[in-house]
RNA sequence: GGGUGCUUAGCUCAGCUGGUAGAGCAGCUGACUCUUAAUCAGCGGGCCACAGGUUCGAUCCCUGUAGCACCCA
């Protein structure tokens, strides 16, 4: 039937209720008991038992099997369905008039006695019953879901309201960040937030989404990274400090990336990285015990083992492992005929440091799959990182890679504030080159600086790449509400008004 | 950015070598006072993503566009 029929239908019936005098959106409804709470408080009824007590439950009507004179149903609540049982013997030819003109999707409260039927379903017979809000559109198929991805994505409410498994992804994701807060609470962590509307984007090699504040007349950027100002708040004397909140990058979208995605930064004062990488594989074990209640987890058919402490590999020699080559005794030329020897086809105007990064991405990280920390990175690719005590081409950097993928990264933090304009300098030679990527100038994050930052280990972790790997998720999309897609090209609301009141 | 695939009823999906489309769920009508994807009988529902082309004839073949998915850079 045509969607405009189902509508139609859907609206007869409401003008039907309302002339009944009753009205089909509801205030408020008393409930006494979750679904599950109806399971686990009379889980003890038996036979033809019936509890004295009456219970008031709410839902939507989730389930829907008339027989003629009785009718069952099934409210489906936050915490899962709860069948409702319905006489025309006990409610009345008006009220159970009523009931037949429910559809699946109406939401409902019913109060009544709990039993349990002969096929053993604790059951809520009801005694009174009110419609709370009519649904006028068809829901989701009843058995299969929801399965069309891009359907799933951009009415996300259908997915979670028909798909148990989406349902369950969005609540381990807000029981991973309540955690992540709770242990780091329990550091003595603080929590603090910083702008995102940022005059410069900094912090990250990445390209910026741009604004204009009207009234003070300037461009701002959504931030690509918190660091700089938590780094600025170091100068300010707090020393254990944390912000988990949304990122902006105007780069392409995958499996991997959304353009907006939630990211932890953690910064301690008088620590170095070591101390980061110990919070990190501490916290993830934390995280993947506390939800799975052991040491392993299971990922796209990996058996991942989180027990600490994880492999540390420096990043020349886990080059080296793959390629059996040490990259820095090459010539640009060799690096060159390395990568396409690997079958990787490098941009004309690649540098030598740029290869190398190319080599580690290809050939490195999809071998990562055990939790490894990648250390010592090339200093040239970390612009905010103090350097290697004892090797200055290198920083004292690491990024912990699982199941192939990149999930944080962190270093010591660089808190000379000369070399740090050093740095910046040749990002910003980088820039002029056509680096787009290349992180600027940032005149008031030097000034801070140069009142002093204690030394401080930093990390950065992808919450939505982490809850990918404890939910068991292919693409970064299934671990956000709503992922960002095109516009899709039969929308009705197309926003070219904007200004509409 | 490149390649491959997908797009058919509100939803889940069939559709052969080109001959104007099917099922299940959902819906409507009727039967049915303990059902569990209730059952039984009947009925309705389609811009076959969109725009061109080839053809006597296109859901099907070709080209383009859009969205989505996967792979590659």
């Amino acid at each position: 039937m045509a969607e405009k029929d189902y509508i139609q239908q859907r609206l007869d019936k409401i003008k039907k209720i309302r002339e009944s005098g009753i009205e089909p959106y509801a205030y408020k409804y008393s409930r006494s008991h979750t679904s599950n709470k109806i399971q686990e408080t009379f889980s003890r009824l038996q036979g033809e038992e019936q509890s004295d007590v009456s219970v008031g439950v709410v839902g939507r009507l989730a389930a829907y099997r008339a027989h003629g004179k009785t009718i069952f149903i099934q409210l489906q609540d936050e915490t899962g369905r709860v069948q409702v049982y319905f006489r025309a013997d006990e409610l009345g030819p008006e009220r159970f008039e009523l009931v037949k003109q429910l559809d699946v999707g109406d939401f409902l409260g019913a109060k009544g006695s709990v039993f349990r039927t002969r096929t053993g379903e604790l059951t809520i017979r009801a005694a009174d019953f009110a419609l709370l809000a009519k649904a006028i559109r068809p829901m989701p198929e009843k058995w299969h879901g929801l399965k069309d991805v891009e359907l799933r994505y951009r009415q996300r409410y259908l997915d979670i309201l028909s798909n148990e498994h989406s349902r369950n992804i969005f609540m381990v994701r807000s029981r991973v960040v309540k955690e992540i807060r709770n242990y780091l609470d329990n550091l003595g962590f603080m929590e603090v937030e910083t702008p995102m509307m940022q005059p410069l984007p900094g912090g990250a090699a990445a390209r910026p989404f741009m604004t204009h504040h009207n009234a003070l007349n300037r461009d701002l950027y959504l931030r690509v990274a918190p660091e700089l100002y938590l780094k600025r708040l170091l100068v300010g004397g707090f020393e254990k400090i944390f912000e988990m909140n949304r990122s902006f990058r105007n780069e392409g979208i995958s499996t991997m990336h959304n353009p907006e995605f939630t990211m932890l930064e953690i910064y301690q004062a008088y620590v170095d990285g070591n101390a980061m990488m110990e919070l990190m594989e501490k916290l993830v074990l934390y995280l993947v015990k506390t939800m799975h209640g052991g040491q392993t987890l299971s990922y796209q058919g990996q058996d991942l083992d989180l027990k600490v402490p994880w492999h540390r590999l420096g990043y020349t020699d886990a080059i080296k492992e793959q390629t059996g080559i040490d990259i820095w005794q090459q010539t640009p030329e060799r690096l060159v005929a390395i990568c396409q020897e690997h079958g990787l086809e490098p941009p004309a105007k690649a540098g030598r440091v740029e290869l190398v990064e190319l080599l580690f991405e290809s050939l490195v990280e999809p071998k990562l799959i055990q939790p490894t920390f990648i250390i010592d990175f090339p200093l040239e690719l970390s612009p905010l990182a103090k350097q290697k005590a004892g090797a200055p081409d290198f920083a004292d950097r690491f990024e912990p890679y699982l199941a192939g993928h990149e999930i944080a990264n962190g270093f010591s933090e660089l808190n000379d504030p000369l070399e740090q304009r050093r740095r910046f300098e040749l990002q910003m030679q980088k820039r002029a080159q056509g680096d787009e990527e290349a992180q600027m100038l940032d005149e008031d994050f030097i000034r801070a600086l140069e009142y002093g930052m204690p030394p401080a280990g930093g990390l950065g972790i992808g919450i939505d790449r982490l809850v990918m790997l404890l939910t068991d998720s292919a693409s970064i999309r299934e671990v956000i509400l709503f992922p960002q897609l095109r516009q899709a090209a039969n929308v009705r609301n197309e926003p070219d008004n904007p200004e509409k009141e």
